[in-house]
DNA sequence: AAATAAGTGTTGCAATTGCAACATATTTTA
DNA sequence: TAAAATATGTTGCAATTGCAACACTTATTT
C-alpha cells in the first residue's frame, strides 16, 4: 500500500510529465479497451474495476477484478482477435495512464521524481508476477482439498497468522479455484471434521 | 527471438556495465538459489534449465523449464520457509545477472546501449507476464476439452497456422494443463472422432 | 421496511476424470 | 549396437468432483 502513497504524494505536489495523465470515471464507464500493440500500464489509484469479456458469441465473463493499488493494460494481457476485452469501472475510479516508454527512460528527464515512480511500478509488475505464480501453483493442485490447504497457508503466510479471514467470498473462492462451490464447502466439511482447519463463515484457522 | 540477438550484439561488442554479468554453468550446476530480496533477474542466453522445489519432508517437483531467451529469478516467484528453491542448469548454460538497479536507472549511465537493454528486458518481463495469464486462462477452463481447444488455439494464434506441431510433448503438456496424460489422450481421441482436430504423433490440424 | 439480490450451507446422483496396468514406439545413454 | 529410459497409446474400473435443487441467511436496493 505503501506504492500508492508514492502517487497521492507527487500529485499533491503538482507532479507533472507528459508520460503521465490521470482520469476519473463514473461507476458503468469502460476505462479502456484492450487493443494490441498499445503500450501503456493504467494503474488504479481509487475505485474498483473489472476486466470483462465479450465472446464472439456474445458471452460474457468476468476475467479479474482490480482494486485500488492494482496494475491492469494491455501489456499484460494475451489478446486474440475474437474476443473483446474492456475494463470497466464499478464505481467512480481514478486511474493513472502511464506510457510505456516513461518505464525505458524515453522521458526527458524534467520531471525530477522519475526514478522513485519507475520502481514503485516496477515493484507492482513484479508483486503483480508473484501473485500470477502463486494463482497458477494452487491451480495445479490435483485435488480440491489441495488447493484449498495450498490457499489457506498462502493467506496464513501473508497475515503471518494462523487465523485469518478469507478475503474473498466463498463463491469467489471456488471460481478462483476453479472447482465447483458446493463441492468446495463439502471439502471444507471434510476438513474441519478430520481437524485440519477450524471454519467459521469466512474465519479459519489452521492447525 | 530478437531480444536475444540484441543480447549477443552487446556482448560480441564488448559492453560493459557493472550492473550485469554473465556466467557459465555445467549440466547440474546450481545456477541460482531462491533466497527473499534478493534483487537480480537472471537470462538465459544458452542452454535449457529447471525451477526444481524440494519441500521440507523431501518432495521434489519441478516447477518451471527454462530455455534460451527465458527470464526466472526470486522476483518472480512466491518464496515460503518451508521449501527450497534451485535453478538447476539441464546442460552447458549462460545466464546474465541483470540487478534490479538496471531497471531503475539506478546505473550511472557510463553503458550507452542502457536504454535498448532496458525496453528488451522489460519486453520479457511483459511477454511472460502474458505467458502466465494465457495459463491461468487454460488452467480455468472446467473440462479437459476446453482446456486442450484453449490451448490448441493459443498455438495456432502464435504460430497463425491451424496446422501445428506442439512445442511440448504429450507428457509435458498434460502437466501444463493438470490433467491425467491418459484422459487426456482419450479426450483427443474423441475430438478426433468428432471432427474436431486431426492428430498425428504431436501434429495437430483444427477445423 | 419490504423486496430483491447475493452469499452460505447441504445432499443425492451422474459422469467426467484419474488411476492402474498394460503394450508398443521412440529416444537417449552406456 | 544393445540396453535403458522416456514417450505414446489404450482400456476397465473406481471415485472425486460437478450439477441440480433445495433451505436459509445476509446484503443491497428501492
Amino acid at each position: 500500500m505503501e506504492n500508492i502513497c508514492v502517487f497521492d504524494t507527487l500529485f499533491e505536489e503538482n507532479f507533472k510529465c507528459p508520460k503521465i495523465y490521470k482520469k476519473s470515471f463514473l461507476k458503468g464507464e469502460v476505462i479502456i479497451s484492450y487493443v494490441e500493440n498499445r503500450k501503456q500500464i493504467c494503474f488504479l489509484k481509487e475505485g474498483y474495476a473489472d476486466l470483462i469479456r465479450t465472446d464472439f458469441n456474445g458471452d460474457v465473463t468476468t476475467l479479474e477484478y482490480y482494486k485500488k493499488g492494482d496494475l491492469f493494460g494491455e501489456l499484460f494481457y494475451f489478446i486474440t482477435s475474437n474476443t473483446q476485452l474492456n475494463v470497466i469501472a464499478k464505481e467512480q475510479c481514478e486511474v493513472l495512464f502511464i506510457s510505456y516508454d516513461f518505464l525505458i527512460s524515453k522521458c526527458n528527464r524534467i520531471c525530477k521524481q522519475h526514478e522513485i515512480i519507475e520502481e514503485t511500478i516496477l515493484n507492482l509488475i513484479f508483486k503483480r508476477m508473484i501473485v500470477l505464480t502463486n494463482h497458477i501453483e494452487i491451480l495445479t493442485k490435483k485435488s480440491i482439498r489441495e488447493k484449498l490447504l495450498s490457499y489457506f497457508s498462502t493467506i496464513a503466510f501473508q497475515k503471518s497468522s494462523k487465523t485469518f479471514t478469507l478475503p474473498l467470498s466463498l463463491t469467489a473462492l471456488a471460481t478462483y479455484l476453479n472447482i465447483d462451490r458446493s463441492a468446495m464447502m463439502r471439502e471444507m466439511k471434510y476438513l474441519e471434521e478430520e481437524g485440519f482447519i477450524k471454519k467459521e463463515k469466512r474465519k479459519i484457522t489452521l492447525f
